[in-house]
RNA sequence: GCCCCCGUAGCUCAGCCAGGAAGAGCGCGGGCCUUCGGAGCCCGUGGUCGCGGGUUCAAAUCCCGCCGGGGGCGCCA
């Protein structure tokens, strides 16, 4: 481990890396300079990639074909595996065995368990300096503000804030973002029907809710309005179906804004009209959207707290626009003769640039179409991407960071690869290569419908209130802590934390109450409890001592003392691949692991003294592991459930 | 139509980026409770890695083509 940077990501443990991690670099930095002094030029890293977890114990805990090299060498690949075995050496290896072409190690498991062991129930156990104190920004959740925080950004905010946490526990210094997009469409059709309606939300009911229903029926009616009048029967069969389901919901603001919305009026030239007075800065419409989105955002901020998510910078998309930035990006564009007329409307065309090599450099895929980006409306106000562009470069030159991280859904991927193109054609390249979309796949449940247009939301206050209903039932006959309540309620976030974070963000994810509460595998809940279990065994056994444990009885708990050493390995992959769901995976089979060794060991009470401390350390390593494995994955870890 | 993502055991998924020796859990069948928290444990069951080609000593992994599911192709975001 290099020297950290930054005070506040000082690694606990002195000098060196954790002793899993050591004996694998040695091994592969001496297997690779095995094969350098044979003229092969082959790197440590190279040789890293390869090694893997034989398939089986008998085969080693550790191994590398060397099929490839020996090819290259022309010998024969067992004969070349035996000769490196020769060659290479750890202390905490001890012994190698070559099977046909693959090289394996066996750890010495009293050795790797004396260090691993003494590593584990440090605070900071798994703490990394890979990120060198760099800086990164997680820009995450970023909801529209017309509408209450559903179910698909609660995926969004998960992710987010997991990945903020394992990549500060990886030695980057993190800075999360919220973008307040306030100047789109929506948030203008908003405000519409609040200015109609003539008042905001009423106390006694929270207010992205009660705005969300705004939004809806506003929507809704300035749809029909518009389907009336290009005399479009099918649109405004469909949309007065809308409203007739709306009607029934809420029948006060429906009846409320249809007296003020009606179909004769010109609505679109109107919101068009707010928009435009919005980002000139006028002042009385400013007073308003402001208001509106504020009250909005209060509402986020509470569910935010509910699930204990928080972020460290609000911007607002606004603030963008009057600073100037925007027009900036604008001006630039234009002198690098990059904006054409595309159908009235100003438009960056990307045909230019878009060679294989800026393909490959932005990750655009290679047979994808990019179409123009519209920078300006024929209006003359601005796009969504356009004021993105601002964005972007402020995220990065405010913060100085390395790489721009935006979780988004992934059925943005067309605009966030014209971002980055147009940051690229700008002369920002450097933005446009670091800047990551972390794309994430849709969440659904079955039976329920989300459907935005018809104020049908599943939402995150919905999904936090029934998680804990579900999970009073469960806990309070059994449990055996003081305060119940606080552990529903980490019990009930925590079940909606790791269903949506512990599986890739590629794949969509159908949610499913019986297996986000099952609590007997896979689930917050199963790991919170093997937590708790092991907590509990120290409670009663006390802590162990490393100086009493008899640690050449080690080899009989193999399993958890690799697997206990193998943790740091996961914390780090889980944040050079920005992927929390490996967490989550290591967790639930560290518990499985743990839980076998629990039922057939007893630990406080093992009378012999040196095997109950080294039980005793085995315990305190797997709840230090397991409270900071679910921390990194925003999971609480309550000491008795 | 074009493009992107996904397809691994009955189910939910890991492994795919960096090719090397098919994995978990659930379910199902059988067993274990006077024991540190049974929200548990043990044994067993289960796969032409969507299909077809190709590259390779070696393919779930890379390449090409198809099939199935989802998403995207707006002066929306």
């Amino acid at each position: 481990m290099s020297r950290p940077k930054n005070s506040f990501e000082v690694p606990s443990l002195g000098e060196g890396l954790y002793a899993y991690s050591e004996a694998k670099e040695a091994l592969a930095e001496g297997i690779a300079e095995s094969l350098r002094k044979r003229g092969l030029n082959v790197s440590k890293e190279e040789i890293l990639r390869q090694m893997v977890k034989p398939p089986s114990e008998e085969f080693g805990d550790l191994g590398i074909g060397l099929f490839r090299y020996a090819k290259a060498l022309r010998v024969k690949p067992q004969e070349l595996a035996e000769e490196i075995s020769k060659e290479v050496n750890h202390y905490l290896i001890k012994e190698k065995k070559v099977i046909g072409g693959y090289l394996n190690f066996f750890f010495d498991i009293k050795k790797l368990a004396e260090r691993a062991l003494r590593e584990a129930i440090e605070k900071e156990y798994g703490k990394w300096d890979v990120g060198e104190g760099k800086v990164r920004v997680v820009e995450h959740t970023s909801a529209n503000p017309v509408h209450p925080l559903h179910i698909g950004h609660a995926r969004n905010m998960f992710l987010g804030d997991s990945l903020v946490r394992i990549l500060r526990n990886a030695g980057w210094k993190v800075q999360s973002r919220f973008y307040i997009n306030d100047m789109g469409r929506q948030v203008a059709i908003l405000v519409y029907g609040i200015m109609k309606l003539g008042k905001r939300a009423p106390e006694e009911e929270k207010p992205d809710h009660w705005y969300g229903k705004v939004y809806s029926v506003t929507n809704t009616l300035v749809e029909l309005a518009r389907a009336i009048k290009e005399g479009d029967e099918e649109e405004m069969k469909e949309w007065q179906e809308v409203l007739n389901e709306l009607e029934e919901k809420w029948p006060e603001i429906v009846n409320a804004l249809k007296e003020k919305i009606r179909p004769e009026e010109d609505h679109e030239r109107a919101i068009s009209e707010l928009m435009k007075r919005y980002e000139e800065g006028d002042e009385e419409v400013k007073k308003i959207f402001r208001k509106v989105v504020e009250d909005v955002l209060r509402g986020f901020r509470e569910t935010m707290g509910r699930v204990g998510v928080s972020v460290d910078v609000w911007d607002w998309e606004s603030d963008l626009v009057w600073s100037g930035l925007v027009r900036k990006i604008i001006e630039e564009a234009k002198e690098k003769g990059l904006l054409k007329e595309h159908k009235g409307a100003l438009a960056i065309d990307f045909s230019p640039f878009l060679n294989d090599e800026v393909r490959k450099r932005l990750k655009i895929p290679k047979g994808l179409e990019v179409p123009p980006l519209i920078l300006v409306r024929s209006d003359g106000t601005t796009l969504y991407t356009t004021r993105d562009i601002a964005y972007t470069i402020k995220k990065f030159e405010e913060t100085g960071a390395e790489k721009v991280i935006n979780v988004i859904a992934s059925e943005q991927r067309l605009p966030q690869i014209q971002l980055r193109l147009a940051l690229w054609a700008l002369g920002y390249k450097r933005y446009a290569e670091n800047l990551i979309h972390y794309a994430y796949e849709m969440v659904t449940i079955p039976g329920m419908k989300m459907s935005g247009r018809r104020g049908r939301m599943i939402t995150l206050d919905w999904l936090v209130d029934e998680a804990k209903k579900r999970v009073e039932e469960l806990v309070k006959e059994r449990s055996e802590a003081q305060d119940v309540e606080r552990v529903v309620e980490a019990v009930a976030v925590g079940a909606l934390k790791y269903a949506l974070v512990s599986v890739s963000a590629e794949k969509p994810i159908t949610f499913k109450w019986e297996e986000v509460l099952n609590f007997n595998t896979n689930s917050a809940p199963y790991l919170q409890y093997t937590h708790a279990r092991a907590v509990g065994i120290l409670r009663k056994g006390g802590k162990g001592d490393l100086s009493k444990a008899s640690f050449e009885k080690a080899e009989k708990y193999k399993n958890l003392i690799m697997k206990i050493a193998e943790f740091p390995e996961v914390t780090k992959a889980a944040a050079l691949d920005l992927a929390p769901e490996k967490i989550a995976v290591y967790l639930n089979s560290l518990a499985d692991t743990f839980n076998e060794f629990y039922h057939k060991e007893p630990v406080a009470k093992e009378p012999d003294e040196g095997l109950r401390n080294l039980k005793l350390l085995i315990v305190e390593a797997i709840a230090n592991i397991m409270k900071r494995g679910l921390n990194l994955l925003g999971i609480e870890a309550p000491e008795r459930m």
